[in-house]
DNA sequence: AGCAAAATGTACTGGCTGGACCATTTTGAT
DNA sequence: ATCAAAATGGTCCAGCCAGTACATTTTGCT
């Protein structure tokens, strides 16, 4: 029970109500999945009520929503600082690929609102324009890298960018993704630091072969 | 409202019974999740009742793991068709993971049940030894193709079967389980069977040059 | 035939949880 | 200074849902 002292007399911010409760909202959807989170729970872990939820998000759902935006914008910013325009293709390549792999490991958060969005057959991320804006410009990124790898002669023609790209993601997500049942079943060694490098070097050279033209 | 009839005597077939619930757990979880899925909603698919699911499988956990097992044992029989040993190592592996490719998008549900446990970080995996072994199965027919390759001369040395696994299930498991989000912002064209067989294709390439003697 | 254990069906409940309701305070505009 | 709108807090409820209690039938065994 709070006192009148307490209860009495706060000063308004609804940026920060706002974005209190998207912090914990995708780190509650996150670990939770949307049917196992409790609004409730959310509400404790906020410095706000759950009145405030209501009023903001209109109801759980469009709080995940909400919440799933939340998480690709901020993934999204972590990216922006990488820059390739000097690098030659193949090491610009090399270092997207580390980069995206390392990424992806350094936000788990994010990879588990991907799982849970594709186990409701992305129901949610089709209103979105935002999302689908923010990965399109993913794909240029891409696609400069080929058309000046394909220009210098070293990357092969017909290259497809999103396929490329499909490749990129597929290993680079399923390291975090599958990461329990993988070493539930097989052991944790790959996950190590030492068997991560490992692995990561093995997707970068993979990725580069595939790039790479017939002969080079 | 059952008449006297139908509901004085029936025929008692314990087996029958737990398989259907099975089934329909199986179905059922996969489609909506580990706290999204209402008990009330598989009993209402089963031809038994309510009751039945907690006397065969205790309570919703019991029932979940039972599932989990039903579905990997039900996937596993599937794999067992496939027979390596009078291929050439390179054909071998190639057909390996053509057929892995394949045999991932034929099993959905299979896919969505080891998404969920991942979600809930393998908890009900561990303790499933069932479980362990198929899949270290798994990595012995992988490794036997890598040893054989290796007497070749036409796989390099080093190569770790664990790894290799690893970089096979990755892409296979991808392509279904992200299937949704990806669509969702690229579009479906790499789903449609062209963009199947193309990406399958270009899977296969990857991890014969990955397994590939350096010179060969 | 008789009996105990296994198998099945029906009806119910207690706690949880999303969401609504009512009240109060703050703030910007006039 | 006043007022309406925006922002916030606290409380309560109605429906849902996992699990249980109670009752009945079947079946293997002697």
């Amino acid at each position: 029970m709070k006192t009148d002292d307490e209860r009495r007399g706060w000063t308004q911010n609804p940026e920060a109500v706002k974005q209190d409760i998207l912090t914990v909202a995708v780190s509650e959807f996150a670990k939770k999945g949307l049917s196992g989170t409790r609004v409730d729970t959310i509400a404790s872990r906020t410095r706000t009520s759950k009145r405030m939820i209501y009023y903001y998000f209109g109801d759980k759902l469009g709080l995940y929503t909400s919440a799933l935006e939340a998480a690709y914008l901020k993934v999204r910013e972590g990216e922006s600082s990488l820059d390739l325009e000097d690098l030659p293709p193949r090491e610009a390549l090399a270092k997207l690929v580390s980069f995206t792999f390392d990424h992806h490991r350094k936000n788990p958060d994010f990879i588990r609102m991907v799982m849970i969005e594709n186990i409701h057959n992305a129901e949610h991320l089709g209103s979105s324009q935002v999302i689908r804006d923010m990965n399109v410009a993913a794909i240029d990124k891409l696609s400069q890298i080929c058309r000046r790898g394909q220009a210098d002669g070293v990357f092969r023609d017909g290259l497809d960018p999103v396929a490329l790209h499909w490749q990129i993601s597929a290993v680079s997500f399923f390291n975090v993704s599958n990461r329990p049942t993988f070493s539930a079943i097989f052991g944790g060694d790959l996950f190590e630091s030492d068997g991560q490098q490992k692995i990561r070097q093995q997707v970068v050279e993979t990725i580069l072969a595939l790039a790479a033209a017939p002969d080079s």
